[in-house]
DNA sequence: TGCCAGGCCGGGT
DNA sequence: ACCCGGCATGGC
């Protein structure tokens, strides 16, 4: 059995920390989270900017904007017709369930709202973790596609193992820790985009080694 | 130039 | 409960 501890501590000595989530407000995450599915992070920015030079960067202004809006300003994200409308589906919920408040969100009781994230169209387990987590700062690991890919090159798992698996690994390992969740999962993208080049990861570059 | 990027849904088995 | 096609832009 791994120590999941010790290959943080190997990542985080080779890659040092990673600043995430870049963004400058828990909205902003929340809606990076969204627009990032799937989609390199740079035309996310992309988007993100647009929203911004419009004013449009707030859940009052996307509430009453329509789909057609709201697609075009997020465009470069990628997928921008079925995002729009999946950013509409957020805001609705955000609306109606917090009144637009982040710090009521917050209040909230995080398993009930992980529940109520994942019932919304649009919103599936990694989304809903990076929101809690990032925006949130609640202490949920969230899994992606780099995270299966190192663990399942170096054997850790399976890549097929559902979601929940995955997590269940660091929530049964790691003491729950906000700041350590947070880096964790940023070092895990930060090693998969080496891993993905490589085609192979078990040489000298590879931090955790063979 | 084709491949890939910080997923998820809905319909079919 | 799983499987799969569809969704789309921009960078290399």
């Amino acid at each position: 059995m791994v120590n999941l501890l010790k290959v943080y501590q190997k990542l985080f000595q080779s890659f040092g920390p990673q600043h995430w989530w870049p963004g400058d407000s828990p909205f902003e995450i929340a809606v990076g989270a969204i627009l990032t599915q799937n989609t390199n992070w740079g035309n996310v920015e992309k988007a993100i900017s647009n929203l911004k030079k419009q004013n449009a960067l707030s859940a009052m202004a996307i509430h009453k904007m329509t789909v057609r809006e709201l697609s075009e300003l997020i465009r470069p994200s990628g997928y921008f017709n079925i995002k729009a409308k999946r950013l509409k589906c957020f805001i609705e919920f955000f609306m109606n369930d917090y009144r637009g408040s982040i710090k009521r969100m917050k209040n909230e009781d995080v398993h009930s709202l992980r529940r109520k994230l994942l019932g919304i169209s649009g919103i599936g387990p990694e989304t809903a973790d990076s929101i809690l987590l990032y925006a949130l700062k609640k202490p949920i690991f969230v899994i992606d596609a780099y995270t299966k890919r190192v663990l399942s090159r170096h054997s850790i798992m399976e890549h097929d193992e559902p979601y929940e698996r995955f997590q269940k690994l660091f929530h049964s390992s790691l003491k729950e820790d906000v700041k350590l969740f947070n880096e964790y999962h940023a070092l895990f993208v930060r090693a998969g985009k080496i891993y993905c080049k490589l085609k192979n990861p078990l040489c000298e570059k590879c931090p955790l080694g063979t």
